[in-house]
DNA sequence: ACTAATATTTAGTTTTGTCTAAAATTTTAT
DNA sequence: ATAAAATTTTAGACAAAACTAAATATTAGT
């Protein structure tokens, strides 16, 4: 496998997951930052490989082997993310570029030690779930606040909106990542939330909580 | 830097080492296994980017500038080198694939933040010197132990040979990686060398000090 | 159902790094 | 000193992965 296969695996894999569909060869194109015409090539030979199902005009669906393929990617971008973070100090908002190319790194010993290293994490420092060797997942356990159901409790792991306005608002109501949160109450009318944080209780909006994520224990 | 430049920068550096004289193409084509033409070829871009001086026929040295790129890699190569061994628990003899890859991986904090986690190491499993981030190396500590002057003692951190034979011979003496050898007498007439390891002292040729590294600290 | 808009593919180029075969230069041996 | 051998470079071609422009297929609007 080429870096550049690899990178379309990958593409191809977080477009496609969860839907049924299969995934246009604009959406490759516009998440790569490539041309349709180059995403349409590079389907051809994936394709070829049986790495990926496709028909002409009808877009791309990995293959089973395509699926294992990526899911051994996005183990080793998480497991190389939490590395980043545990062990070197990075923010977690500074790591996806540099797992990016950690990623790419061929040796199985070495992703077995990396794990074994960071005592088999089941998450990345985003929230997101890592696949075993094997390819399964612990279910999803990364959820936006807003569609946990009442009573609710978990770590605030990420926000979905990065816009200094967003990121200052949560400075000002003390939420920082790391922090528990608990759903104490949804309010119908509007869908805003009481929550708890800290021993302190106060209401936010419907927006404020559909940009929150929280990991579930 | 594309991957393949920073190949032969490494490979230029590593042939021209010591000696102070220029590397030939034919040396560069068989070290790297490819052929002579292909390097001509890429001898000429990185002579237009400034990293080689060269002259037709003449052969190829690393410029200033050239020096400076390949000491970084040397040094991402060794650091990762370090962490495979110190922290992954790969023996001494298995990390140079990978490190191979991982000095390709470009971010300067990582590395920096690399540095840090390892405790600042100076030299890497096989006793080469690691360079600092600003190309200076602590004078070369490794040596073979023919070539060190009477009395000198020091860490056995490799082998040259490293062929069944001769490790079974180490095996058979008792000589192992880690050991702290001291010279104890030198013979003139067959160049063999009185040893002690552990508190035992016992005679060794010439062939089997010429095969021996040590670190001197 | 038909046309307009959109999405996708094809055909033909480009760039990077490689190769082979042939030409040019340097080195070695007599 | 010169011919033979070895080394190095040039010229031309190729594969991978991208691009542009043109052609084709699908979808959407009326």
């Amino acid at each position: 496998m080429t870096l550049s296969e690899e990178d379309y695996i990958k593409t191809i894999y977080h477009l496609g997951k969860g839907k049924n569909t299969s995934v246009s060869t604009n959406a490759v194109a516009e998440q790569m930052k490539t041309k349709p015409s180059s995403v349409t090539d590079m389907i051809k030979k994936l394709s070829e490989k049986g790495l990926v199902n496709y028909k002409k005009y009808q877009g791309v669906r990995l293959s089973e082997s395509g699926e294992r393929t990526a899911l051994s990617i996005v183990r080793k971008h998480r497991l190389w993310e939490v590395f980043l973070v545990d062990k070197l100090d990075f923010s977690w908002d500074e790591v996806h570029d540099v797992a990016e190319q950690l990623e790419h790194i061929k040796s199985e010993k070495l992703i077995d030690k990396l794990d074994q290293l960071l005592g088999f994490p089941k998450v990345d420092p985003h929230g997101d779930p890592i696949p075993s060797k094997e390819g399964l997942f612990n279910k999803a356990s990364k959820h936006l606040l807003n569609e946990v159901s009442l009573g609710t409790s978990g770590l605030c792991i990420g926000v979905k909106d990065s816009s200094a306005p967003f990121l200052k608002f949560l400075d000002k109501n003390r939420i920082a990542l790391g922090d528990t949160i608990k759903v104490i109450d949804k309010e119908e009318f509007d869908d805003s939330l009481l929550i708890e944080i800290n021993e302190r209780q106060f209401r936010i909006s419907q927006q404020i909580a559909s940009n929150l994520f929280i990991q579930i224990s």
